[in-house]
This record gives C-alpha cells, structure tokens and sequence, in this order.
DNA sequence: AATAATCAAACTTTCGAATATTGCTTAACT
DNA sequence: AGTTAAGCAATATTCGAAAGTTTGATTATT
C-alpha cells in the first residue's frame, strides 16, 4: 500500500533519497517487484535510468546498488550546491521579473507555512515529506529566472545528494527549524531586495551550516537506519 | 563493420555526441538493432541509461529521441563548462601533487601531439576522434586534482553537451586548430606555475572562443549534416 | 466541405522464459 | 590442513512474443 499508484521509477527514486534503501544497499528486482507492486522487468527500466541518473551504480552482471554516500561526498554536494546555487540565484537576481517575484514569494510563503506548521507542532516527522518538497520549490523557484536548463539539472543532482546523506546520516536534520526557516527567511528578503551580495551570504549559510555545525564534532554517528521514518506515506496529500 | 565489437551503449553515446544521430532526432529500436548489431531490448537499455544522463528524452509511449540542442543549449554548456572548470582548476592548482603534475604533462604532450599532427597534415577529419579523447583528457586530468567526483560528473555532462553542440552546428570545429593550441599551452603553462588567475583567466578565453566569434556574425549557418563525418572510424587506434 | 468514427500499421511497453554469470558449498586431491 | 575443482542455487542479462498505444489513412456522418 505504500506505492500502488505510482511508477516505480518514482518509487525508487523517493525510497533512495529517503532512506528506504540505504547507502550501497544491493537492489534486486526480483525481491523488490512484491514490495513494489511491478514485474521485475520494470524494476530493471527504471534502476537503468537512475544508474544514468547516478542515483544507482551498477557493474556488469554484478548488478544494482544504490549509490555509497560518505561524508566525502556530502561535502562534494554541498560544495557544488554551493557554486551552482550562487551562479543561478546571481542570475536570477539580475534577471528575475514581477512574475518570478511572485512566484518566489508564493513558494517562500508555502514553504514558511509548512516551517511554522512543523516548528509549532514539534511532529517532524508528519511534515518532513512535504516540507523536503516545498524547501526544493523554494530553491528551485529562486534559481529559476537563471534561465539554464542545464545548469538546474546539474543542482538537482546535487541538491538530491545532498538530501539523501543529510536524511540518512545527519541525526538532527529535520530538527532545529526555527534556524533553517531564519536563513530561508534571509535569502528570500535578500533576493526580492535584489541584493546580490547578501542574497550569496545566506545562501553559503544555508547550505554550508551542517558542515560547520560538524567542524570540531565528533565524525558523525552511524546509527541504523536514522531516517527510514521519513518514508512513511502521509497518504493524504492530494489537493 | 561500424560498431561490432563495442557495446550498443558506447556506441549510441559517441554517435549522438558526435553526429550520427542528428538533434531530435528519432531513436526506434527496431530500426537501429541491425546498425549497431544487436538486439532491440539491449538498446532498449542503452536509452534508458542514456536517458537518465540526458542525452536522449523520452516520453511514455512516445519512444525516444536524442536530445535536442539550439544556440541557447550551447551557450548553457559553454557557461556551465566555465563555472565547474575554473572551480575545479583552482582547487587543483591548490591541492595537485607532484604525481599531478606529471600526468597533466603527459596529458598535456599527447593533446600537443596529435594538435601538431592535424595542423601540419591539414586533414583534421583523420584525427578529430582521437584529438577529441585527448582533448577530454587534457581537461580532465586539469581538473582531476579538485577531488570531487561529483564536480567532475557534472562538468563531464557539461562538456559532453559543449562537444556534442560543437560538432554538429559550427562549421569550423575542428579547424583553425592554431588557436586552440595557443589556448591549451596557454591553461598548461598557467597551470604548471600555479598561476590560478592566469589558468582561469585561459580557460575563460579557451571555453568562450566560439561564442565571441559569432557574437556579431549572422546566426550559425546550420548546414544539413556538417560533421557526421566525424565518426568514420579510424579503426586503427588501438595501441 | 468539415468533422467524427473506424481501422490497420508501426511502434512502445511489458512480460516471463531461456541463457549466462557469479559466488557459494561440497567434494576431491595434494 | 589447505588448495583446487565441480556442482549448485541465486541472480543478471538477453530475448522474442504478447499486450497496449499512437498515428495516420479511410470511410462514414453532419
């Protein structure tokens, strides 16, 4: 019941992102086409895409796994977050019209809502899924007026890499939001002042805060399966 | 006798980057099994491999085509292509060792190499294949000290893309080979001295050269199929 | 003449069986 | 005991046929 409707290419991509199958966790259709809901061959199509995708790795008659992640490439993703994320916004900020402001202020503003929802009724879990959504709507949106299919595609790799180790190894992610909703905060006021300079900083905030929280920490702990729980359907969002 | 011994997905790779498969075009499997010597499930999951690496898309039950490219994709290349290489070079220059050095050397000679060949042969389209590989290598090997997978996975698409746009729609890609030797040794020489803003400076003119020179010339003649040329097999590389 | 319904061809997707490969387990050998 | 070989079960890959979809041509209807 957790994925009836939906391809499986869906499913799979959402289940590695969240934690349902964890770090170079072996993929075998046959097991997973029960689970799933689909024949094998499908399971097959849609692990081929994503091995392109770079989500699964795969060797010759070795086959599927999803993709290892470490804290080496977290800092990789955060890092081309980073670069990718400053160009496009720089670009939005010249080039964004009325229409991207307003399109930016409804995502901000859906984005706060779902924040404040979280922050007031201290069920993570409930919102995490929707909020994951809207905090991508957000970026998205702020970047889009960058006008480069390519270089967005090139952060949405990175931005999914980022999620899936921050899901899965990062124990406080999805806590502590009241910090995550001031720097949204600041970049979007940044962004509809059109200040450029600002606008960068707190994007570099944002998206560098994990690592600098883990600076002088003790290297992360590897507990179990920390965020599997973030994979539970809500089921109810629809509208 | 084209592509018997190479995998179908090698194959479809190299011919969209390097023209067989014209922009937009059609892929039907049916169609392409004797080509490339296989059967159509096998290139079923080249595609879809292909698909997830964006250099096909594909609509449900609408099969698949290759990507389409325009002046806008190539300029989105060119400046992604930027980004990535000046961040990557300039941490390369930073963190590269000893051991670094040595291979951009050797990659360095090898690119020089088979640049002297073409300039002083004149026939550009005997060595373009191999120019092209040693070429990605160059910049490859540039870079390869940045220690960032994921950077390198993301300026390869970027270069793929710049590549693909190249041979197909400018019609003196390949020649004037002079320049682009002046520009190598320029980024090489930076390179070695550990000259960061000179290397950056280098790849700046190396990425954007082409978009200069038809910044105020008649839109790029686009001339039926200018570079399927490219990918008559040398057949004779293999050593 | 324009629009709608029907049909067939071409293609795409899905499927499960056939084939090949891997890695483990047991057996034989030194 | 340890090392190699043979056999076996699990799984990966390939294959071609069955089922479903789109497209465009033809015929029927307004």
């Amino acid at each position: 019941m957790t994925s009836d409707t939906e391809h499986p290419y869906e499913t799979l991509r959402q289940g590695l992102i969240y934690g349902r199958w964890k770090s170079g966790e072996r993929l075998i259709p046959q097991h997973l086409k029960e689970e799933l809901n689909c024949t094998s061959s499908v399971l097959r199509e849609a692990m081929l895409r994503l091995t392109g995708e770079g989500l699964i790795v795969s060797e010759k008659n070795l086959g599927f796994r999803a993709v290892t992640h470490s804290k080496d490439t977290f800092r990789e993703a955060a890092h081309l977050r980073l670069i990718l994320e400053r160009e496009a916004a720089e670009l939005s900020l010249e080039r964004g019209d009325f229409n991207w402001e307003l399109a930016l202020t409804a995502a901000y503003q859906r984005l706060a809502y779902v924040e404040r929802q979280m922050s007031e009724s201290g069920d993570v879990e409930k919102f995490i899924q929707h909020w994951s959504l809207q905090d991508w709507e957000f970026h998205r949106t702020l970047m889009s007026a960058c006008d480069s299919d390519l270089l967005m595609r090139a952060y949405k790799t990175a931005f999914d890499t980022f999620r899936m180790y921050a899901v899965a190894e990062i124990p406080e992610f999805g806590f502590g939001r009241e910090v995550t909703m001031n720097e949204h905060k600041a970049i979007y006021d940044a962004a509809i002042a059109r200040d450029i300079a600002g606008c960068l900083a707190a994007i570099e905030m944002h998206v560098t805060v994990y690592q600098n929280k883990n600076r002088s920490d003790t290297p992360l702990p590897h507990k179990g399966q920390p965020a599997a729980r973030l994979l539970k359907t809500g089921a109810d969002n629809k509208g």
